[in-house]
DNA sequence: GGTCTTCCTTGATTCAAATCAAGAAAAATT
DNA sequence: AATTTTTCTTGATTTGAATCAAGGAAGACC
């Protein structure tokens, strides 16, 4: 796909007009990242900000014991590491590709030009604004719902609800995503398989349709 | 404390000039909260956001089954709600006051017009982003540290590395917001007594230096 | 000053999920 | 195709904190 086909499918930059457009096309470095590779550190200096546009991508900070807990498993066209912009300008999360993906690499100055466009500036925001919104979405359901919920509400969110779904993570990511262990999901699915509500073989997840009208 | 003392201690102000705080003065309107009231509900349709001017607010979500998860407890000077902002203008959590407060009440669209100068908009999405720091550090403090290591968290954060603390909050309260029970940090208490790091006689918390050396 | 409510504590019990362990299956690498 | 590595599964056990329960202390309110 042409860069400019893909730029406007992302929503931050989807209401600028075609000369806008090839601007950004302009400033953006595409670049492929392999699986396992990690785009950035917890505490690297950024210089740029990125909009995956294929691929999965997870954000992810280091505790102090060495276990990993996953912030986000990003989705095309999503915009991120852009808190690098203003005040600090370290990374607070690090990045690694869970598979082959590919980035656009957005310049921090470049960007900031942009910025001085009034609409552009107002999507901008309205985007940071979201994913507070998903940060705080994100605690409650850390904290108050159990292992059953959080798998359904992170299947939907990334596959929205359908019954039959390939998936491009692996079991193990999942479990990451959702604050458990492998060998807690693997006994969960065991037991959502007993309960009629899915079926994962091999990489396809089938999922009962009823599950999705009683949520 | 006259308003305008006020907003200059307050870091999304600090840098503006003194007309700058005339105008913004003009389009706050201070306001009480009693202990208790609420100052608006999640989902409510929002058209102001606020600064926490004095005592302590704390900002929380419901999950169905009625539990309720604190996202985070406001000290002074902070701003919060901004998120009605742009794009949806419904509140993502409620805010009630822990003890009787008082905010400064904003309309949203004087703030949007506050936003034109580049300076203040600057200063804002900085504020914007730290927010976003601090959300994902919650979320990595909430799923992999015990509850002692988010009991020592939540009193640096907000008292600082003191030794000794007269707490306006009650038990109760940190309890939540560190995402435990009553029950819980009251045990904690007693074995952090035991082991002589604390000593928490009345409203006075007493803390040994040792604690913070080391950490 | 007395009553009512909320907060705090302590004990006993339960529970969901983590951890430890070890083999099976699948994928990646050679 | 064979080997190595990673992922996934299943079982047994542990564990940190929640829940249930009930009495005591402190504050708020009349």
């Amino acid at each position: 796909m042409h860069e400019r086909e893909l730029l406007r499918r992302i929503s931050l930059f989807e209401n600028l007009s075609k000369e806008n457009i090839a601007e950004v096309v302009e400033i953006c470095l595409p670049k492929k990242v392999r699986k396992k590779e990690i785009l950035f550190f917890e505490e690297d200096k950024g210089y740029s900000l990125y909009i995956l546009t294929s691929g999965r991508i997870q954000l992810f900070k280091s505790a102090p014991d060495g276990r990993e807990v996953v912030i986000k498993v990003l989705k095309q066209g999503e915009m991120f590491a852009e808190v690098i912009l203003f005040e600090q300008s370290t990374y607070p999360v690090s990045a690694v590709a869970l598979q082959d993906s590919e980035v656009l690499v957005i310049p921090k100055h470049q960007f900031l030009c942009l910025l001085e466009r009034e609409h552009f500036r107002n999507e901008f925001i309205g985007s940071l604004m979201q994913k507070m919104r998903y940060l705080a979405d994100q605690i409650r359901a850390l904290t108050s719902y159990d292992v059953e919920d959080k798998f359904w509400i992170f299947i939907e969110d990334h596959f929205g609800r359908k019954t039959k779904i390939t998936s491009p993570l692996t079991k193990k990511a999942i479990a990451a995503a959702i604050d458990t262990t492998p060998e807690t999901l693997s006994r969960l699915l065991l037991r959502l398989k007993e309960e009629d509500k899915l079926a994962w073989e091999g990489k396809i997840l089938k999922i009962n349709p009823t599950v999705w009208q009683q949520r």
